[in-house]
RNA sequence: AGCGGGUUGGAGUAGUCAGGUUAUCUCGUCGGGCUCAUAACCCGGAGACCGGUGGUUCAAAUCCACCACCCGCUACCA
């Protein structure tokens, strides 16, 4: 069905004009069988046309760095199968006509600007001002939708992915329809997907909203939605528009693209065990503080790091001691009130005492909706949680606790009705932070006693102050509990060990032992580090000569620079293997390999030798 | 090396597209207050020549040029 889909979007706007069709030459490799296979460039090797050095790629050398056309290059080879014969031929594709949307997308983006964050202006603006140029739909592999097209040049061609992957937004509405939606009792069936898709002539449309890291921003801001206005222009180049118009297919309203989250300063590995293991944690410690610190931390506009030592920080800070004790010291004042199975603050509830309060507060409430709106949720939440600061300070204020045995008097009232706000407040915070940490809303909305759905109250109208004051008389309790930092890198350090040696019974349970012979086949030697220089072309790279035998030197490459200065190696006396097959890397023959040892967490050292020993000697 | 992004008080961050009063918020810190609450809460203060240099402008964190450092992806390494 997405097949079909895509097929049709194809053939759409072939016939609209916005694909055409192109020869281009590429590489390809010979089956003895008389096979034809093309080659991406990446799969091409050979020798280099500007240095004459052999191991060049494609359209690209890594010895000298050059770049040039792809068939340039000198006695190419396939990489796949280096004996076979390799030719340039003409091949056929078509391609979308990008450059004729440009007008149109410079257009819609300068409409975004407000709304997309300086990420996305930034790397759409880029992609635009380089200016758009057609881009192949179809290449030449045997694995992938089918070209929708009669004829034997087709035949063993696929649709581009980039051209495909986007559209599963569009098909997936429409696959629902017609297998989920067109038998219900809903009058639109199969056609319900235009709901979601279709510009209506009330001009209530569905907003669609696109989220993923930033990697796949020019996907979202450029391509798909040319794709869109291309299926939206029948008529051809001259009607192509931004503006979409009644039963048109609806453009995006927001790409939200993240940058990219770390964990302490380095990628997130689960090879490298450098992760936050999920089930594990969620077992010991609660989903919402996890929740809140990701959201606080999210990195909307550049990469953030995962830190544990400010996860527990901004928790027991911002979410508990703020939040989580404002609500604590509300539940527990209200409670030792007396109350006859009724909200004891009902006799004091003044809501309209407070107006300029309540202002306050719908305005906090208003900011974060409007943030919301903008996939902005760092500032969403830091506004609702400005609302619980607001209600410390008016508790503070209000010092309630001086009334609650006392007897009746004006500023009893008066300072029991300010309870009584905070306790509004209280629901009011359960139904604004929901979205962010819904089991903790959950518990307070029951604590509160209310009966309605928490679900069904907006946000909006959440500083509600004619609802009634519901009860329950259960003794409340705190909504969190304080986390510890020690006990916490504790059991993730524990964990990633478990997990390191459940993998190392895994993989050494048995056959995977190598024998002795196999052992003695590597030669390692001891050696002197006598000079490092840097590598020319390479952003890691260490060349390291070393003396590997008394008046004999040897150059290995290394991959050190980001562990050792120059100064930290020359003159170390380091362990390498000597008998391993000389390797050209970008562009350096390299003689051997130091040995070093490595943590899976960044840290690499290098194996040093204890004391002095002449260089060569046998590592046993 | 190619492409993209970043640099703002001690730490983390908003603002940069569209230049314009006292540069935002959180944490930390200092002083005071409160004692209901999970050593928590409230009030106030100190702390930033917005990475550097030059330019445009009446006016630059914001625009332009150059430089330095950092990060990601690609490549390569252990």
């Amino acid at each position: 069905m997405h097949k079909k889909i895509v097929q049709e979007v194809f053939l759409n706007l072939l016939e609209y004009g916005y694909l055409e069709r192109k020869t281009m030459q590429q590489y390809c490799s010979l089956g003895t069988d008389g096979s034809v296979r093309f080659l991406p460039d990446r799969y091409v090797e050979g020798t280099c046309p500007a240095c004459s050095e052999d191991g060049a790629r494609g359209d690209q050398c890594d010895s000298c760095g050059a770049t040039y056309e792809a068939n340039e290059i000198l006695n190419p080879k396939s990489k796949l199968d280096p004996e076979a014969k390799i030719e340039v031929r003409d091949t056929e594709h078509y391609f979308f006509r990008l450059n004729d949307f440009q007008n149109s997308l410079e257009n819609h983006s300068s409409e975004r600007k407000s709304k997309w964050k300086p990420n996305v202006r930034a790397m759409t603006k880029n992609w635009l001002d380089m200016g758009l140029r057609p881009r192949a739909v179809t290449r030449d592999i045997d694995w992938g939708i089918e070209i929708p097209l009669e004829g034997i040049e087709w035949s063993n061609k696929r649709i581009y992915v980039w051209f495909e992957a986007v559209q599963g937004y569009y098909s997936c509405a429409r696959i629902w329809s017609e297998r989920y939606a067109s038998s219900t009792d809903n009058p639109d069936g199969i056609r319900l997907w235009e709901r979601w898709w279709k510009a209506n002539d009330q001009g209530v449309n569905a907003k669609h909203i696109y989220f993923m890291g930033k990697d796949n921003i020019p996907f979202h801001t450029i391509i798909w939605p040319a794709i869109i206005m291309g299926l939206n222009s029948p008529e051809g180049i001259e009607y192509i528009s931004h503006h979409v118009n009644s039963n048109d297919l609806l453009l995006e309203d927001n790409v939200s693209a993240n940058e990219y989250l770390m964990l302490q300063g380095g990628q997130f590995s689960k090879s490298r065990k450098h992760a936050v293991w999920l089930p594990a944690y969620l077992e010991r410690y609660d989903p919402d503080a996890l929740r809140y610190y990701l959201t606080i931390n999210m990195p909307e506009t550049h990469d953030t790091d995962f830190r544990w030592d400010e996860y527990v920080d901004r928790v027991n800070n911002e979410l508990i001691s703020n939040y989580g004790n404002f609500i604590h010291r509300v539940m527990t004042l209200t409670h030792r009130l007396p109350s006859n199975g009724i909200n004891p603050l009902e006799e004091y509830d003044n809501p309209k005492n407070f107006s300029s309060y309540i202002y306050e507060i719908n305005n906090y409430i208003d900011e974060a909706i409007n943030s919301m709106e903008k996939q902005r949720f760092k500032e969403a939440l830091r506004n609702i949680m400005s609302i619980s600061q607001l209600g410390n300070s008016l508790l503070q204020e209000a010092a309630p606790w001086k009334y609650i045995g006392a007897d009746s008097s004006e500023s009893k009232t008066n300072s029991l009705s300010t309870l009584a706000l905070t306790w509004r407040m209280c629901s009011c915070l359960a139904v604004c932070l929901r979205p962010f940490i819904p089991f903790s809303s959950d518990k307070l909305w029951k604590m509160l006693g209310n009966e309605n759905d928490i679900d069904n109250v907006l946000l909006k109208n959440s500083m509600n102050i004619d609802s009634k004051l519901y009860w329950n008389s259960d003794k409340p309790t705190a909504l969190f509990k304080k986390l510890d930092l020690e006990n916490i890198i504790k059991s993730e350090t524990s964990l990633s060990n478990s997990i390191d040696k459940l993998d190392d019974s895994v993989n050494n349970g048995g056959s995977d032992y190598i024998n002795f012979e196999d052992f003695l086949k590597v030669e390692m030697k001891t050696g002197k580090i006598v000079l490092v220089e840097d590598h020319p072309n390479a952003d890691k790279l260490y060349i390291i000569t070393i003396e590997d035998a008394p008046d004999s030197t040897r150059k290995v490459c290394a991959g050190l620079k980001e562990y050792y200065t120059i100064e930290d190696l020359e003159g170390l006396n380091v362990a390498f293997v000597a008998n391993l097959e000389p390797r050209k890397l970008r562009g350096i023959t390299s003689e051997g390999m130091l040995l070093a040892a490595d943590d899976g967490n960044g840290n690499v050292k290098l194996l040093t030798i204890d004391g002095d020993i002449i260089p060569g000697s046998k590592i046993r």
